[in-house]
DNA sequence: AAATATACTGTAATCGATTTCATAAAAGAC
DNA sequence: GTCTTTTATGAAATCGATTACAGTATATTT
C-alpha cells in the first residue's frame, strides 16, 4: 500500500500538492499536476479514507439501523437507501435490533463512534419516547416509525389513510365483522388502528373489543392470534393485518382451520410482498412505496448533512390499495 | 465530544495512561485507574474508532458484497453474517452489485479504501476468472459462488449433490420430461445442472437439449422461459428452476396458461423462501442453509483475519430437500 | 525598474488514538 | 544499604491524510 508521501517522493513534490491535485484545487502548475497524477497512476495509489476521515471529522458513510432486514418492507427499503447512497457517493453499514432497545442504543453508540455522516433508523416506541435524551452527534431520518410531534426528520407512510383505505375497502365489499391485528411495538400499528377505527366509527358501526388485537409483529403472533379471533362464538367475516409478517401467519391458520377464502374469510394486509401476489387467491394489500422512502429518506438526511440548520421536516407518503381477490366478498 | 486528551487531563494522567487503562493493560495503579475510569464516565468518553483504526492500521468492520439484498437468499445470508460479526465485535458494510463486474471492482476498491477486515463476496463469473489478477489487500470469502480450483476462502452448498437430489426426487415420482432452467451468471447454475444431467444419465435417460435453458436469474426470465418450455410440441411434465427467482416466474407462467400443479405439470425449486410454503400447492424445493452459510462465512473470515497465513478452506454445506406437494406426480 | 498582486509550492500543525522508548519509583535480592 | 529487577507513567513518534501559513517565483501595474 502505498502512500501520499510514496507519491510525493515519486513526483518529487509535497504531501500537500498531491493532496491538492487530487483534491481539484487551482493553483498548481499542469506540470507538477502531470507528475502528480502520473505517480498515482504508476504507484497505484488510493488515498486512506481512514486518514481523511480522521482529518476531515467527516464520512461517507450512512447507516440503516432496522429491526429486521429480513422483514421485506426493510429489505426492500435497504436497497433503495444503499442504491441512493451510492449514487452520492455514501456507502452503508447495515444494523438489526430485532425491535430490542438496548441494542437500538448499542448501535446508535456504535454510529456515533463510527463517525458516520447521518444515520436512517426504524425505531421502537421505547428509544422514541427517550429520543430528546439521546443527544446523538449525528443527523437522524426516522423511517415507518416517529412521534408526531417529535423535532426530527422522519419520512413515513400516511398510516391513517392506510388504515382507513383498507378498511372502507372491506365495508364496501360487505364485511361489517372486522377482525383486526396490530403490531405493537411501534407507532405504526396504532396509527393504522386510528384509521381503521375511525372508518368503522364513521360508519356508525360498534367496535367489538374482543376483534381488536396488539401483538408482536411476528408471524408466530399473527397465527396464534388469528386461531383465537377464529374460535370466537361469532368469528369476524375478515381478517385485518397490520404487517406483513402477520398477514403470513394469518393465512397460515386460516389455511389450516380449512376456510376458503375469500368465501368463508377475507384477509388484507400491508405491503406488497413477492408472495402477496403470488398465493391463491392472491392477497388485498396496502402497498407502502418502499422505493421511495428509501430514496426519500436518504435524500432527505443528505439534505440534513449538507445543511444541519435548516428545520426539520416530516415526508408523508401515500399508500396504494391494490385490491385482489382475498377481500371481494362473494356472499354479497 | 471529548478527546482521550480531555480525558487525561480530567484525570491529571497522561494520554498513553489512559489508553492503557482503556485496553485493559496491567502495570497501572488502582489508584490511576479509578481516576481515569471517573474521568471517562464523568466525561461521557468514547474512543474514535476512526482514529483507533488509523493508528492500528485496521477496523472491526466487515464488508459484504451481494447481487441483490431482495433476493430471499442473500436477504436470510445477510443477517446471519450481521448477526455473526456483531457477536464478534465488527460491523457490517452492505454493497449490491446487481451481477455487475464494474461495479464489483468498485466497491472491492471501496473495502480497501474503507480498510475493512474483510469482506464476504458472491461474485459474478467474470470477476472470479480475473480473481487472481486483483491483488486484494483484505481477506475475502466466498459465498455461493466459486472456482472449484480457486485458491480462495469460500463457503458454497454441495450444488452438485442438491442438483442430483432434486432431480433423484423426481424421477421417484416418476417424471421423466424434465424441463431446467438455469442461472447464467455464476458457476452455481452450472454446478446444479451438471448434479442434474448426471442423475438423467445414469438413469439412462437421454437428456433433450431444448428443456435445459440458462438465463439471467430473474423472474422475468424464469417467465419467459417457462412459457417457452410449456409451448413446445411435446412440454415437460415439470419444471426444475435453479433458483427461487426463477421458481417465481416459472409459477406466475404455469398458472397463467391453466394449468394445474402438480397434476399438469410439477414445480420445483431452490430456496424455501417465505412463500414456497405458503402457496398451493406448496413448492418442493432445496433449501440451502441460509444461517449456517452467513455464520461459516462469518467465521471463516475472522479466522483468516486472525491468521492471514492458514492455508484457504473450502466449506461445502448439504442442502435439505423439502418434499412439499408441487412434485408429486398424481398420474402415477 | 520598482512596487504590488497573484500563482505556486513547501513546512508543519492537526485530527485522536496507540505504542515505543525512556525514566522514575517501588520491590526484591544479597 | 546498595544493586538489580519489576512496575508505573509520561514524552513523543506514528498512522495518512488535509490545510493554515509562509515563502518564493512569476505576472501585472505604474
Amino acid at each position: 500500500m502505498s502512500s501520499i508521501k510514496d507519491v510525493a517522493k515519486a513526483a518529487n513534490v509535497s504531501t500537500a500538492t498531491v493532496s491538492r491535485v487530487l483534491a481539484k484545487h487551482p493553483h498548481v502548475r499542469p506540470a507538477v499536476r502531470e507528475r502528480v497524477l502520473a505517480a498515482v497512476a504508476q504507484l497505484e495509489y488510493r488515498p486512506n479514507l481512514i486518514a481523511r476521515n480522521l482529518r476531515s471529522q467527516q464520512s461517507k458513510t450512512l447507516g440503516l439501523i432496522v429491526s429486521d432486514i429480513r422483514n421485506p418492507f426493510f429489505t426492500a427499503v435497504s436497497r433503495a437507501v444503499e442504491d441512493t447512497a451510492y449514487a452520492h457517493g455514501y456507502n452503508l453499514l447495515l444494523c438489526n435490533t430485532d425491535e430490542n432497545p438496548e441494542k437500538e442504543l448499542l448501535y446508535l453508540q456504535l454510529m456515533g463512534d463510527e463517525q458516520v455522516a447521518g444515520v436512517i433508523f426504524s425505531p421502537t416506541l421505547q428509544t422514541l419516547n427517550r429520543w430528546h435524551e439521546l443527544h446523538l452527534s449525528f443527523p437522524t431520518v426516522l423511517i415507518d416509525r416517529s412521534l408526531r410531534s417529535g423535532d426530527v426528520d422522519a419520512v413515513l407512510l400516511d398510516n391513517l389513510s392506510a388504515g382507513s383505505l383498507l378498511t372502507q375497502h372491506l365495508l364496501s365489499q360487505g364485511y361489517r365483522r372486522i377482525g383486526a391485528i396490530f403490531g405493537e411495538a411501534s407507532t405504526t400499528g396504532r396509527e393504522r388502528q386510528r384509521g381503521f377505527e375511525a372508518v368503522l366509527h364513521d360508519a356508525g358501526l360498534h367496535i367489538q373489543p374482543e376483534y381488536v388485537r396488539f401483538v408482536r409483529p411476528q408471524s408466530e403472533a399473527g397465527y396464534r392470534t388469528t386461531l383465537e379471533l377464529l374460535g370466537l362464538p361469532e368469528p369476524p367475516e375478515v381478517i385485518f393485518t397490520s404487517n406483513s409478517l402477520l398477514t403470513a401467519g394469518a393465512l397460515q391458520a386460516i389455511r389450516e382451520q380449512g376456510l376458503h377464502i375469500p368465501a368463508q374469510i377475507g384477509l388484507v394486509g400491508f405491503d406488497d410482498t413477492a408472495w402477496a401476489s403470488l398465493v391463491q387467491p392472491a392477497i388485498t394489500v396496502l402497498a407502502q412505496p418502499t422505493d421511495e422512502i428509501g430514496r426519500s429518506a436518504t435524500e432527505l438526511l443528505l439534505q440534513r448533512v449538507a445543511d444541519p440548520q435548516r428545520p426539520t421536516r416530516k415526508i408523508i407518503l401515500q399508500g396504494e390499495l391494490i385490491v385482489r381477490e382475498s377481500s371481494i366478498e362473494q356472499r354479497a
